[in-house]
DNA sequence: TGTACATCAGTGAACGCGCGTTCACTGATGTAC
DNA sequence: TGTACATCAGTGAACGCGCGTTCACTGATGTAC
């Protein structure tokens, strides 16, 4: 199983990649040890420890690839409509349908304690603002095209992420609730906010 | 430290106390083991299991108790107005505070996994459901008062809590991010809300 | 072209830790006669 | 009123577990002469 001389770099890959696995097929954080990663790439433990310092960096890289993956998935579903608002509710409806697609990886993003890991929180803010960015910009586009009134595009992007995360979040949190159903939920709660933006 | 004979009771509270310290203190759900619970109470380990079947049981009863506080504290604010719209305000800024007060009992409650104890499931869907009857209940009467058009208030219900709950699990989660002040940003979202609800 | 050697990806065994839980027990408290 | 006894809240020691991490090592790969 010994990479060759300039291959260690796959087996890094190797270990994210079960790392997600892991955590997609068992659904608990908890469940994504590092012994657990490594049986499951078919090393030993400690061979975790050459492309990795610590569990906290390793879970760190998990993190950043599952931010990417998010922002991905809303900047293509975004790309969907020219008309600023329609976009607007794409992106809604794409971001809660990530989440509750990788219900795992979302937890980790948006759900877990801010982690106490000083040097990848810099990066942690600079990929989570790098994804909000985008939504300021689609929440801009809205009032630019005359949708929304114009302001701070800032606390609005704010409020709409809030508003998505908080469907999304509970959804997780309480599967069991009787809940009405989601896709209409988002639309309607994004409508009536456009609504009342509009309004106030 | 026995207890006599009839107190046994005694201990029960004792222990529900103390995991509640060690979640405040400590601010970590991890560090509320039995083992802990145990040390801080002056007690052995065992001990615990008169009272409790086992750690499922004993976590359970402090969510339900801190369901309990947040029902209480979110009924105490909505009843310092008589105004049905300022009414549910003020609940939405109690519920923001409760969560950003008690951090911890927060997470455990609504940003948790939803645990895999069958037994207590029920309860928890009840008293869960019973504070969010409260909601549903100011919602009709915002309508009753022609604040809000007269419709299902379930799914309204359902989109307030969305709403608070987002920017509350957010500001726990994400504490770095550069949020706008937290009050006016609470206010605006209710009042965005409503305005679209009405002129939807 | 052949051989000694440095490199480096990975091994195997062990460390100390805290966890939930179990088991057989103890000893003070209250009760029955 | 005195004593034998049942009750029951709690003890002390131990179980097996999986965890992150460390350490000294091995052995194939590529390179320098």
């Amino acid at each position: 199983m010994r990479a060759r001389r300039g291959e260690g770099e796959l087996l890094r890959a190797e270990i994210l990649e079960a790392a997600e696995r892991l955590l997609i097929e068992t659904g608990d954080e908890e469940a994504v040890s590092i012994r657990a990663i490594a049986e499951l790439v078919g090393v030993t433990p400690p061979a975790i420890y050459l492309h990795f310092a610590d569990k906290a960096e390793l879970i760190f890289a998990v993190c950043e690839e599952q931010f990417r993956a998010l922002d991905r998935a809303v900047e293509r579903a975004a790309a969907r409509s020219t008309d600023s608002v329609e976009s607007l509710r794409l992106r809604g409806q794409a971001y809660v349908k990530f989440g509750r697609d990788h219900p795992e990886q979302y937890r980790i993003l948006f759900m877990g304690k801010p982690k106490a890991v000083p040097a990848s929180f810099d990066m942690d803010r600079l990929r989570s603002t790098a994804a909000f960015d985008h939504l300021v910009d689609a929440v801009r586009a809205c009032m630019d095209s005359g949708a929304l009134p114009k302001r701070d595009p800032f606390p609005v992007a704010v409020e709409l992420w809030a508003v998505v995360h908080g469907i999304t979040s509970l959804l997780l949190a309480k599967p069991d609730f009787p809940w009405p159903p989601v896709k209409q939920l988002v639309d309607e709660l994004l409508a009536v906010c456009c609504a009342g933006l509009r309004a106030v």
